[in-house]
DNA sequence: GCCCGAATATAACGACTGTCATAGCCCATC
DNA sequence: GATGGGCTATGACAGTCGTTATATTCGGGC
């Protein structure tokens, strides 16, 4: 079979998204890793033979791919709307894992790489924000935003929700989050104005 | 003395920083910590008796210090002034570390607290984004913007640095931090319009 | 000169890390 | 019912972790 045994595999991999985005890439250990997805140890060797890298990258794109997702499916309704998702979504993680959960896209791409090289993860995780950035960019062109402007808009949009997750885990507070999903939705809507 | 030994000391502290923002805490050992600061093991924990949290703590602070300093400095000069101050502190030590390193609070700010427990370094961190916040909050009102509004796009501005500064060493690119220093320069500039 | 406390050096502690090798299980196919 | 291969279980490896204890060196006050 090309995919021999997902239900386990997969397992892993989220449960991998889950801790990194909870205590970072170097401070995860396979080995707690394996305990939380309930796998044995020598399975995320059988899965993923080429170490903790491979595995790294693929919890990023996984993670990655499930937020695009949500991303253009609620952008169809409008920047506003897949805006308002995109924040409820990491409100959600932050909120229930009591601020101890943030973004494992975020958490990847705050570590040194190795001299010389790019490791997997870090470059699944600037795929990851690429993404996200050309799924908001497009959705405020097609609803009358300046073509030009788009991409600096998403950039900014992106930036500031990844910074105030973290705003938000440092001082135990939705705050930072309200903040900028404030100041973000008046600046979209004027954006969008233009155009009407 | 109130202050035995300032030099060892300070050094130690500001290699921590200069570790902490590159690598992550978890990921920060003690003992490469000791040699980056050309500082024998041993002493560390002399000077910082009650072990890493501390140490981690204090680097947060004497970052987030240093920060806040360069900060209030430059907005005597204008919120725009400021800004750009702050946005050419990050591009400096981004660019300089070959995007190796980014923000030593973000990085403590990414890091799951024991359950029940707010470790000092966290705390710290979230000080340290208050004071930012603070700064440019005041600077906005002074110079004529909303006074309501000056919290949100204080915060607004920290968060989308922040969220930049990991979003460029992804990406191994400056280009997010340039976007973002693009909408926020505007942003401001039609804040502070509106009283003009 | 001596001496005391601050600062450094060295070694060790148990626990944990990523990784690998090996042996055993379980279930589908012939 | 035997055979095989995907998966699991177990244990080991060399190395590092935070932390502590002990021994040594150093610099300035009597």
């Amino acid at each position: 079979m090309v995919k021999p045994s997902a239900p386990s595999r997969e397992r892993i991999v989220a449960g991998a998204a889950d801790m990194i985005s909870r205590r970072g890439l170097n401070a995860t250990s396979i080995r707690e890793l394996a305990k939380h997805a309930k796998a044995p140890l020598g399975s995320t060797y059988h899965y993923f033979p080429e170490g903790k890298g491979q595995l790294a990258a693929e919890a990023v794109r996984y993670a990655g791919g499930a937020v695009a997702r949500i991303l253009r499916k609620e952008l169809e309704a409008g920047p506003v709307a897949g805006l308002r998702a995109f924040l409820a979504l990491w409100r959600g993680i932050v909120v229930e894992s009591d601020f101890r959960a943030g973004c494992p896209v975020l958490a990847v791409s705050v570590e040194e790489p190795a001299a010389g090289e790019v490791p997997p993860a870090l470059a699944a995780a600037a795929e990851a924000f690429e993404d996200w950035e050309r799924l908001l960019a497009e959705a405020l062109r097609e609803h009358g935003a300046d073509p030009e402007r788009a991409p600096g808009l998403a950039a900014l949009i992106v930036a500031s929700v990844e910074g105030a997750i973290a705003m938000c885990r440092a001082k135990r507070s939705m705050r930072p989050l309200d903040q900028v999903a404030q100041q973000l939705e008046a600046l979209i809507a004027g954006a969008l104005d233009r155009a009407a």
